[in-house]
DNA sequence: TATAATTTTCAAAAATTTCTGAAAATAAAG
DNA sequence: CTTTATTTTCAGAAATTTTTGAAAATTATA
């Protein structure tokens, strides 16, 4: 399969940045080319499209199922494996998201938490504990938060966004109203 | 100087976990260590308390400067240069969302409008393109956003996560005002 | 200006991550 | 059951990133 030029440019620098969002640049590269094709594409195609060796591809594959990023189809009469995006774009989004919160942010909170059960041994450590609590919480807000979002629709999402500085008017109205 | 258990675990935790937040195990566990700190510390500190070379401690603190995490601060009588946490850790988390921001999505928001601005050869192309504003525009969006919230204070940041799904509430109550 | 203290630089070494490709495993068809 | 198609695995190779440590540069002091 032949890219065209700005389309190829889009994958390789999917490639490129995947590495700062948590996978490999295969990984990047093969996400960005599923979702810009509009066919569902099969392991041979996508490894002589982008010249990544056979293997590479059935593990990356495997990796961006584990993502909930791509889905895996069936063609009838073609014994293949055919893989599509998992969703939408703003699907896509969510869920890498969501699956980063889970691999990020959820081990240090559980780390945290066990560290507060201790009882500091001395003034350095006591610092120390308090901000542990600091992080702690504000993990934890965050945490919460994203949930909120993620059961968001992308509408109701889009339009809280859009409201932009406007949300502040929005709290200060609600204080005045419920807050008395 | 000599860490207790628990900020130990602590400081490398964040080491493991700052290579998936951008940096490397280094700058991870030096800004775990130079947070949970209540004094000031120079570079030997650092490098005996982590057992990381000298030169290393350098670069780091320098990568860590220019992600306005850390400031240079001197103490009277002092020649050495001392380092403390850039705020509170609300103003760290925040540091951290904007700067990610600007390395990761900036980018990609420019080589996205080069690739927006090029017309479709043929129907891949065109598709291809559709997904690219799709995911310009959601990057867009995201952008926004996050300089909206950038430019809150910690305390109204705090109430809008607070007040979770009942945000939904309040955008339909706004509709419901204005949106008539 | 010379000396001493401190920080920075950077080539090479070490560690880690990613990738390849051939062999093994699995699954479907005959 | 055998053959063929397809996917997966994984040891070693390649690429990339990180770290060290000694030399150079910088800055302050005498």
């Amino acid at each position: 399969m032949k890219l065209d030029n700005q389309t190829e440019m889009f994958v390789m620098h999917f490639g490129e940045m995947g590495s700062r969002w948590g996978f490999s640049r295969t990984i990047g590269q093969m996400l960005a080319l599923i979702v810009i094709t509009p066919e569902s594409l099969n392991a041979d195609d996508i490894s002589e499209t982008l010249k990544i060796s056979r293997g590479n591809v059935s593990m990356a594959l495997k990796e961006l199922q584990s993502w909930r990023l791509v889905k895996l189809v069936h063609k009838a009469g073609d014994r293949k494996d055919y893989f599509v995006a998992a969703g939408s774009i703003w699907d896509l989004a969510k869920t890498v998201f969501e699956e980063r919160s889970k691999r990020e942010v959820d081990p240090t909170l559980s780390m945290l938490r066990g560290a507060l059960l201790e009882t500091p041994e001395d003034e350095a450590a006591q610092y120390s504990q308090q901000k542990m609590q600091e992080i702690h919480d504000l993990l934890e807000l965050l945490t919460q938060w994203a949930h909120t979002l993620n059961d968001m629709t992308p509408e109701k999402l889009q339009t809280l966004m859009k409201l932009g500085s406007g949300v502040v008017k929005l709290l200060d109205m609600k204080n005045k109203i419920t807050g008395k």
